[in-house]
DNA sequence: TGCGGCATAC
């Protein structure tokens, strides 16, 4: 924020006149490059000065950020008399290069020489064992840390949360988050994306709205992860208030800032007004440009996410692995066959990214969406090298189900079953096989394993954000304080669909496989009950009913909802685990695409 | 010389 006290600028006094010697020059002029630090350093041999330890400091330094960390260790140990400044700079300068491996091996140096600590040591290899994700490694430092005497520096405590949120060890950094005693706002805002990153969006959320109360500033960052968690929770009333904020504050808008405002609206249903954001930016990078094709690509909108790609290829950053992703997958969901073999083509002939899993995966899927089981296979044993993870015959099963291939479809199952034994959704997309089949007898044996493997279905559930408060339903859920209400709701609701043609799919209901959920049926599906209370609260008002759902809508609740949108005459919008529907007039955008 | 931020398959 503006400071309107008059201020003396520091950087105006602090060069050094030390700092100015010609060879320290030459070490500034020389940069971080390699070669150049090579000549220098033989002209301080020569002039004498190879045991000036600022210089060797220097020198080292620039080393590392020229990725020669190899260079700069032998430098530094050669030394007749290296001090603790000297390790702690190279090892927080190769945690800052991207070189955590070479940070731990100067942080050992200066174990070993026995030099005194300082806390930047310690800042810099905890983000190093952090990008590492070595926590065992990182426990150590913890434990040097409290030893050493900086347990309660804000620094370190800092460093120290993102370290164990990296290693997925979110008990453990929110304890030392709240035993941080003045938290600066990067402590907030690494709580708040070590949440989000862990995929606790909701958690991230509410230290959000702790820091409000605590009446904490934000700053840019803090938008950044707390809207990065509006993205994933679907929380948009959230995302909106933090856009409206970022305007009014007139905040900066940052790359990051911007690709995060078009990422929320895009995972949060409003695809336009994520290009809104796009068209608006004065910076756009190739996040940015992900971001919104991926956006495109989940809506269903496969045209404009092609559009979209090539005008990045025109006048946009170069395409990396994940644009491809975003590229190959927005094909998948549009059926665009042509113009995803195109893409994949382009990804390794013109821009030489070698494919992942991911891009495999969305290549047989794509195929296989568009019923064309026999190129989804023939892709797998021609084009994708060695044994296809499980993950490409995921998408093969998919394919199979979605076309009633039932042979082909056991013997994929049963190669997924062999790969993933304790992988539960395998056997539950074969018990669906066998039951759209009509092999019950079969179905019935899956189910008979699973329990005897007591191995338990993912809990789905749906949730709906009503005035920014999220109200989560999961099947036959009775917890809700209008609970009388909504199933009085939904029973209505069903009787005029009914009326209107709806046949309840119950080839959904099969695969039910706890005894819990037997009772209940499909009928009260979270998404039913959400989409019941969603209508119920707004009657009267036009905005679209959002429903976010956190696995794959079944396909009698996007029959009923397809009748509901029309009964209705309401627009309803279900984000599932992997795309949106948009039902509308009796119809979805999805095409039965999915 | 220190802690933090955006995109990805099923």
């Amino acid at each position: 924020m503006a400071n309107s006290s008059i201020q003396f600028e520091p950087s105006s006094f602090s060069m050094n006149p030390h700092h100015r010697s010609p060879e320290y020059n030459a070490l500034l002029l020389a940069g971080p490059r390699l070669g150049p630090l090579k000549q220098a350093h033989a002209r301080l041999v020569v002039a004498g000065y190879a045991s000036s330890l600022p210089l060797t400091t220097k020198l080292a330094t620039l080393a590392v950020a020229a990725g020669a960390a190899s260079y700069a260790h032998l430098l530094a140990v050669s030394h007749p008399a290296p001090d603790s400044f000297l390790f702690c700079t190279l090892t927080r300068a190769a945690a800052h290069r991207g070189l955590p491996a070479a940070a731990l091996t100067f942080y050992r140096s200066l174990l070993t020489a026995a030099l005194p600590f300082s806390s930047f040591a310690f800042t810099a290899v905890a983000k190093a064992c952090a990008d590492l994700s070595a926590l065992r490694v990182g426990m150590a430092v913890h434990a040097h840390a409290i030893l050493f005497g900086f347990g309660s520096d804000g620094f370190v405590q800092t460093a120290l949360v993102v370290l164990y949120s990296k290693c997925g060890q979110l008990a453990v950094a929110r304890k030392l988050f709240d035993a941080i005693r003045d938290r600066s706002v990067v402590a907030w805002n690494v709580m708040i994306s070590g949440y989000e990153q862990n995929g606790l969006a909701e958690r991230a959320i509410e230290v959000y709205k702790e820091m409000q109360m605590a009446g904490e500033a934000p700053d840019s960052a803090t938008f950044v992860a707390t809207l990065s968690a509006c993205a994933q929770a679907g929380a948009l009333d959230l995302g909106r208030e933090v856009e409206r904020r970022i305007v009014s504050e007139r905040m900066d808008m940052s790359v990051f800032l911007g690709a995060a405002l078009v990422n929320m609206y895009a995972r949060c249903g409003l695809v336009n007004k994520a290009r809104e954001w796009f068209d608006k930016l004065q910076e756009r990078n190739v996040v940015t440009w992900t971001s919104m094709i991926a956006g495109y690509g989940m809506h269903g909108h496969g045209h404009e996410a092609i559009k979209l790609f090539h005008l990045m290829r025109r006048e946009g950053p170069p395409p990396n692995d994940v644009t491809f992703v975003a590229v190959l997958s927005a094909c998948a969901h549009a059926g665009l066959v042509s113009e995803g073999r195109d893409a994949f083509a382009t990804m390794k002939s013109v821009y030489g990214l070698i494919p992942r899993a991911e891009h495999y995966c969305s290549m047989v899927d794509m195929y296989g969406r568009a019923g064309l089981l026999d190129d989804a296979m023939q892709f797998i044993h021609d084009s994708i090298p060695g044994e296809p993870g499980p993950e490409v015959w995921t998408a093969m099963l998919g394919a199979c189900k979605m076309h009633k291939n039932f042979n082909l479809g056991v013997e994929v199952a049963e190669r997924l079953i062999a790969l993933e034994p304790e992988n539960p959704s395998h056997r539950v997309l074969l018990s669906n096989i066998y039951a759209l089949s009509g092999k019950m007898n079969h179905v019935e044996k899956v189910r008979n394993t699973m329990i005897k493997r007591r191995l338990k279905k993912q809990i789905g559930y749906s949730l709906i954000e009503i005035g920014g408060i999220a109200h989560l339903f999961r099947m036959g859920e009775k917890s809700h304080p209008q609970t009388r209400d909504i199933y009085q709701y939904l029973e209505e609701l069903i009787h005029r669909i009914t009326d209107a043609g709806y046949v309840p799919e119950t080839d959904s209901v099969l695969h039910e496989l706890e005894e819990e959920e037997r009772e209940f049926a499909l009928r009260y599906h979270g998404e039913k009950l959400a989409v019941a209370f969603g209508l119920m609260m707004s009657a009267g008002s036009t905005a679209p009913i959002r429903i976010i759902k956190n696995l794959r809508i079944c396909g009698d609740c996007h029959l009923a909802i397809k009748y509901m949108s029309a009964v209705e005459n309401q627009e309803i919008i279900v984000r599932d685990k992997h795309r949106f529907h948009h039902f509308k007039d009796g119809k979805c955008s999805c095409q039965e695409y999915w």
